[in-house]
DNA sequence: GCTTAGGTTTCG
């Protein structure tokens, strides 16, 4: 990520130019007020007394001494060190220029793994004590002491071509600079997993390919039992201890990553197992390339740098080449959910309700259809909403949890989105009289249990709003909701069709199908049609079909992938790089100075052109740096899209500008408004009012591109994926859209699409799946779709009726076909 | 203060 900034820093001798950057700042040495906050004075160490005014002070010196972070039970962990001024004046030999300082809790762990002794710290924020040990070390009588509220600004000594971010800390507790040019010394080593030695205490990196939910163990502690792997081929199983939940490792699924950090290596019924010891941290990440790394942790501080980055993008290479993962992948949408499996739901809670003392029902969604899950309870009983709309209710599925996870679950908030480990469907008969053909018929529907224990993993994770599975969940779930409630979209037709043929929106009429249901306690099944009867039915209705899809539209995939407008409902194309490039080049042809925002610190930084260097204007946030964030937004002019690319990979947010009469605007909004490191945003034209302005703090909050958008005045475009099939039965055939449910029919995320080739090649996957280029006909497989029928609301195309798509795909054996031959 | 668990379902 870092690689090359860093090679613009180090793109010419003598450089002397300052960038901005979080938590260190690539430097000349001479001026290192950059980071510190200006109404800090420094006071020289032998000034420093009980009487100093030390709220607005700051020391300064050589870190001559670092002690081992110590973690005692129960307490903060310590670190002592002694710093020396290098600038006090060396004749003075009666002044004594270095002192001791302690340093507690977040901030000596940060000491400990960012600081190294010859570095150059300055402190602020520090309350003194007497010196225990001054007749003996003959420094200061007084100790520094540095807790929570205090500062630490780090100038590394040596330095690296690869500026690591050596002190990470979420709430800039901590800033460190470093200066440039160094041979880089790792800070963690970390042991393959085949390599292990029985005794010592480790770091490792692994992949999980098996993993429990924390739960209460008998003892003081929550416990964490998981297997990892890495390139080794080795599986190691882990145990983690620790009292608070936050504390375990973060493991959503299969196939994440996790790097451990001081774990013991145990011998066990002769197998190497890992046991978390004093010290221990864990981050993890996705185990899914996605062009950013992002560490999933609560802890306020970790390291993480350069190498990391590197490691965790092998073992993602490593993963997706090799068949490491376990071979069934158990999650599944509701609509497809098989009696008698096992497997994973990812969803949103709507309600609930206590069923006895050791069960709780779970009513949740997840965009797709449900399958009969039928539970009686009282309304009273309920928490949140009682009933839904009918159509709404055919989406809901009801869960009965027992025992532990009934405990948990009754602390769950509703609207959570959550992922439910081992679920079962249990298959449940039941007569039902049949009121009009007065027989009786056998109505099925499933029971949806998560049984008690945490074997094979059972559990409920919450997931956090940020996940990519949440956000396709979300989208799924917003896109039904406007279907089924949303009556009165306004719908821009023409500029849909335009749009290769794009379907006007669907209205869905709640559309009730066969009702033969006893007193509405069953829902009843969707009648399946054939494709020759659909087309003579009346539109505006949910039908079930079995057919093969015969071909599809387009072939070229990054022609599926559209941008859409939620308020304005308009689809365009996405912009190709020949047409941003001329975008940028002519924003830079504009970008003669103007006026800076006055919310804004204004510099400019060089970038390498050819051999020589140009400058190009860079803004920041005064607050955000204020705030420490100095990496989290800058708006950048007069850059090429090559150089926008490349500057998006170390600045989590890029917003290019170019000068206009009244300030700083956004550019033409046919190109990307955000760059979010490989990850380009667009901006609607007809529904954007944008304006340049500085972000309202986001408090802890990190920025992401819907509070950009919104800040900035975008309506932001979502990423969809729009094609068109051709299926087929033996009775006719019929082209359908798949737009709305494509992401979840195609089990990826559209934006992700857009930029993963791992997610492009899973696309191209499924469809080969379902339509193989090779092979007859007879040999494609047979699909359950729900379909949407509706007729064209623009002028021309009133008369004409659309279908779409409104399921992901169940497989079935090509005999089940056999009903309607 | 130095344990807890040590993957393997299926009652409801």
């Amino acid at each position: 990520m870092w690689e090359d900034e860093a090679k613009l820093s180090a793109s010419g001798p003598g450089t002397r130019y300052i960038t901005i950057m979080p938590f260190y700042a690539v430097m000349d040495g001479v001026s290192p007020g950059v980071q510190v906050p200006p109404h800090l004075t420094r006071i020289p160490i032998n000034l420093i007394s009980t009487s100093s005014d030390l709220a607005n002070a700051f020391v300064k010196g050589k870190v001559v001494r670092k002690g081992p972070l110590v973690s005692l039970p129960l307490r903060d962990p310590i670190l002592k060190a002694v710093i020396q001024e290098e600038d006090s004046q060396p004749n003075s030999s009666s002044q004594i220029n270095a002192i001791n300082i302690v340093v507690f809790g977040v901030l000596a762990k940060n000491f400990s793994e960012g600081v190294s002794p010859g570095d150059v710290v300055m402190a602020s924020g520090f309350t003194v004590s007497k010196s225990p040990t001054a007749s003996k070390d003959k420094l200061h009588h007084l100790n520094l002491l540095l807790s929570q509220d205090a500062n630490i600004y780090c100038f590394c000594q040596s330095s690296s071509l690869n500026p690591t971010c050596a002190v990470a800390s979420k709430r800039s507790s901590t800033v460190s600079a470093e200066v440039s040019n160094r041979t880089k010394t790792p800070r963690y080593t970390y042991t393959r997993l085949s390599d292990l030695k029985s005794g010592s205490v480790v770091n490792v990196y692994g992949v999980v390919v098996f993993f429990k939910q924390p739960f209460k163990s008998h003892g003081t502690d929550f416990c964490s039992s998981l297997k990892i792997t890495d390139q080794s081929n080795c599986n190691v199983g882990c145990t983690i201890f620790c009292e608070k939940l936050e504390e375990h490792p973060k493991i959503f699924q299969i196939g994440d990553i996790v790097r451990m950090h001081r774990v013991k290596v145990k011998l066990f019924n002769k197998a190497i197992t890992l046991v978390n010891t004093f010290g221990f941290s864990v981050i993890t990440f996705d185990g899914k390339p996605s062009g950013t790394v992002e560490p999933r942790t609560s802890s306020r501080t970790f390291h993480f740098d350069e190498q990391d980055r590197k490691t965790v993008e092998e073992l993602q290479t490593w993963i997706s080449s090799q068949n490491v993962l376990p071979p069934s992948s158990t999650s599944v949408t509701l609509s497809a959910v098989q009696p008698k499996a096992y497997f994973d739901l990812t969803c949103q809670l709507l309600a609930k309700a206590p069923i006895d003392s050791t069960c709780t029902l779970l009513r949740v969604w997840d965009g797709t259809r449900s399958p009969n899950t039928f539970v009686p309870v009282d309304p009273n009983d309920v928490e949140g909403p009682t009933a839904f709309s009918r159509e709404k209710e055919s989406f809901i599925a009801n869960i009965l949890v027992y025992d532990n996870h009934s405990e948990f679950a009754k602390q769950l908030k509703l609207g959570a989105f959550l992922r439910i480990y081992n679920l079962r469907a249990v298959p449940v008969s039941s007569k039902v009289r049949d009121i009009n053909r007065n027989q009786s018929e056998t109505c099925d529907h499933l029971a949806l249990h998560l049984h008690g224990g945490t074997s094979f993993g059972r559990g409920i994770r919450i997931l956090p709003e940020n996940s990519p599975d949440v956000q396709m969940l979300k989208r799924a779930i917003a896109f039904l909701t406007e279907d089924v409630e949303d009556c009165a979209t306004a719908l821009n037709d023409s500029e849909l069709l335009e749009v290769w043929s794009t379907p006007p929106d669907f209205l869905d009429n709640e559309a009730e199908m066969c009702s033969t249901s006893a007193e509405g306690s069953i829902r009843p099944k969707l009648q399946q049609v054939t494709l020759s009867e659909l087309k003579q039915s009346s539109p505006g209705q949910v039908y079930h079909v079995r057919a093969q899809i015969r071909s599809y539209e387009p072939s070229k995939l990054h022609q599926a992938l559209k941008l859409f407008c939620s308020k304005c409902s308009s689809i365009q194309d996405i912009p190709d790089d020949e047409l941003l490039a001329s975008i940028f080049s002519e924003a830079c042809k504009n970008s003669e100075d103007c006026s800076s925002p006055a919310w804004a610190l204004s510099g400019s930084i060089e970038l390498p052109s050819g051999s020589t260097q140009r400058a190009v204007k860079v803004h920041l946030s005064t607050q955000l740096k204020a705030e420490g964030k100095v990496k989290e937004l800058l708006f950048i002019r007069g850059t090429t899209l090559e150089e926008t690319c490349r500057l998006a990979k170390g600045y989590k947010n890029i917003v290019p500008v170019t000068a206009s009469k009244s300030g700083l605007a956004l550019m033409d909004l046919s190109a990307p408004f955000l760059f979010r490191g490989p990850r380009r945003y667009y901006g609607c034209k007809q529904c954007s009012k944008a304006t340049v302005r500085e972000l309202p703090s986001q408090g802890d909050e990190l920025l992401d591109e819907k509070i950009i958008a919104e800040a900035l005045g975008v309506q932001l475009l979502q990423f969809v994926l729009l094609l068109k099939l051709q299926l087929q039965d033996a009775t006719n055939t019929l082209e359908v859209f798949l737009w709305k449910h494509a992401e979840l029919f195609l089990g990826v995320s559209a934006e992700e699409v857009a930029i993963s080739q791992e997610a492009q090649n899973s696309v191209h996957a499924t469809l080969e799946s379902l339509c193989p280029t090779e092979g007859t006909v007879g040999q494609r497989p047979w699909l359950d779709l729900s379909l949407t029928s509706y007729r064209g609301a623009g002028e021309r195309d009133q008369n004409q009726t659309y279908y779409q798509i409104c399921s992901p795909p169940v497989t079935r054996p090509s005999s089940a076909q056999s009903d309607h031959t």
